[in-house]
DNA sequence: TGACTTGTCCAAAGCGCTTTGGGGAGGCGG
DNA sequence: CCGCCTCCCCAAAGCGCTTTGGACAAGTCA
């Protein structure tokens, strides 16, 4: 079924039954009723390829996901994302298209989802130092919105992100109030800025009551179960040992709590634990009223939603005017903290 | 820049650019290489709506997926599955287009994916009891591949699964050979058809042995950490414990030896676990070389890439003869296990 | 009453590609 | 020398929609 022979049915013309379909007034009630209710009757959608093409619209927000051999990028944090994002896209009729690529060939992904021009705009994942896309995509004027900013930038461009350095001075400073003066981080990949934000919050605070970072209290890297586990273990071994954990998500948290209980130590009561909490639907912090580690909390699907919500206004308004979010995390009390054990 | 001027800029028709760029005989091999170098130059690539329209194929794959407050199927195992399914995309020149959708209009976004034409096929997730979307399908004559099995379906159909009966079977053998007798089940949601089949294999095998599987042994849900921690604890504080849990995720396992732990149990010696391990890049059961559990071990990734060849070579075939793909787990030995404790 | 809006509708020209149905030039055999 | 075949190439007709530029009738106003 299309336009042409719905048109004929009704004994109208398409431009008519179009400007019916598409609520543009220069038609008759009357008739535009008649062809709305022709249309559900057949069942009728109009066919998107032909509907892109005449608009020049291509209706769909790409998001591009390079993998490598390094390093994971689809992680339990992506798919939160992408279910936010999904969420806003549906209800304002965009597509989400995907596309996996190798991490050596992702400048040139952007390009051609450009070029071919199967979509109206792109959100950006996992910003690094210096994130060149930010130029190429500025290059390609095409729409964008990252999700978490850039270091290193002179430009302006769009963004939603949370308050990583406050969020973490903010936790170093709890640990601190409790008494806790050897507190490791268990931080993500140096160079993801939004590791590196949270590492400066954790300086920052530390350095204002006169402590200097300990280098053997730092662990970047990828956020897993076992990297907690592993640091935790070999931290806890160190003849002066923190009592006092940051870590940058649940996963890591999780292993941290492990390194500690192997060692005969209770959470919460000899090592405190601080992490951050994505809200993952499926890796929760125990339940949102009893938290099970003490947490800077910010939903990463809200933050889904909110890049979702900005990059289709740029879309739709044409506005290249860059606009910003930044999520305050909040900080939640659990079980994992207590006040630093005495010598 | 599109394919007329380029055509002008070479004095030559669209037509024979077009021929020229898309590899068919009836241009000299000359203008080919004219052709094509010219079109690198200007890094022409042909509009993808266009392209679509033309030749009716709209060179995308569609996933649904479907969201509800209930449970999560934005799971980890998502992720990975369409890392998989994305490489295979990527590289035969379809795009991905994902649609989050309210699981009660599931169906309605079947059919007007259908109807608008934006894929060219479906890839469906997570199957159920009794899975009505088979049926959708047929009618809608789509070209499908489900990740997974359904119970209850006369009709044949495409799928691609793990040998989920056999695996579970295999793993609680391997516990009963052990001398375990009062084994636990952690399973998923009972209506999903995997959880089924696992059930079913664990059953089986205490069947065989003469052992009555023991409904206070058999927890069905979430397959979350806190399922597997909440379990773990009230079994263990039952009169008669299980000496050994057979979990359906690593989450859960994770979950299950904390709950050992926080009895003053060790895992592996006091209480055995074996988990299905879907080798999850984020979630990784220790090295490859050197497992923490004992696992049965299949990739959801690899599932992923096959799930979309099928549905690939299903779509350009135009070949509706189903096929089916039935993946082995491999049971892999970790730390987790050893003989049952004496008494 | 005639000029001018206003309200409804339509024909036709795109959007940028593919593909059908030739057409002309050159080579070959008879 | 003529007819035929092959090799290259092109014009034009779609694909299914939107949108421009009217057309026609009815209503409005002086």
């Amino acid at each position: 079924m299309n336009l042409k022979t719905l048109a004929q049915e009704l004994g109208l013309s398409p431009t008519t039954v179009s400007r019916a379909l598409n609520g543009y007034p220069e038609v008759s009630e009357a008739t535009r009723q008649r062809v709305l209710s022709a249309a559900a009757a057949a069942n009728y959608q109009p066919n998107t390829q032909a509907k892109r093409l005449a608009t020049g619209r291509a209706m769909a927000i790409g998001h591009i996901i390079p993998i490598s051999d390094r390093h994971e990028i689809v992680n339990p944090v992506f798919a939160d994302f992408i279910a936010g994002a999904g969420e806003i896209y549906a209800n304002a009729g965009y597509d989400m298209v995907i596309t996996i690529v190798p991490d050596n060939l992702e400048a040139r992904a952007y390009g051609e989802l450009s070029s071919k021009g199967n979509v109206d705009g792109v959100l950006v994942h996992a910003p690094r130092l210096n994130d060149h896309r930010i130029a190429l995509l500025d290059d390609l004027s095409l729409p964008y919105v990252m999700h978490g900013r850039v270091n290193g930038t002179r430009k302006p461009y769009s963004w939603v992100d949370v308050n990583n350095t406050r969020a973490f001075e903010r936790a170093t400073n709890f640990l601190l109030d409790l008494g806790h003066r050897r507190i490791a981080l268990i931080n993500g990949i140096s160079d993801m800025d939004f590791a590196r934000r949270r590492k400066l919050g954790y300086e920052r605070a530390l350095s204002a009551r006169g402590i200097t970072p300990d280098p053997a209290l730092l662990t970047e890297g990828e956020m897993t179960e076992a990297q907690g586990h592993d640091s935790a273990r070999s931290m806890l071994a160190l003849p002066d040992p923190p009592t006092a954990f940051l870590t940058a998500s649940l996963l890591s948290a999780m292993g941290v709590r492990r390194g500690i209980e192997e060692n005969g130590l209770t959470m919460g009561r000899d090592v405190s634990i601080v992490t951050h909490d994505d809200e993952l639907g499926y890796l929760r912090n125990g339940t949102a009223q009893e938290p099970i580690f003490t947490a800077t909390r910010s939903s990463v699907r809200e933050a889904g939603r909110r890049c979702a919500q900005m990059l289709i206004s740029h879309i739709e308004r044409g506005d290249t005017q860059p606009r910003s979010d930044l999520m305050e995390a909040v900080l939640v009390l659990g079980q994992s903290t207590g006040p630093a054990p005495k010598r």
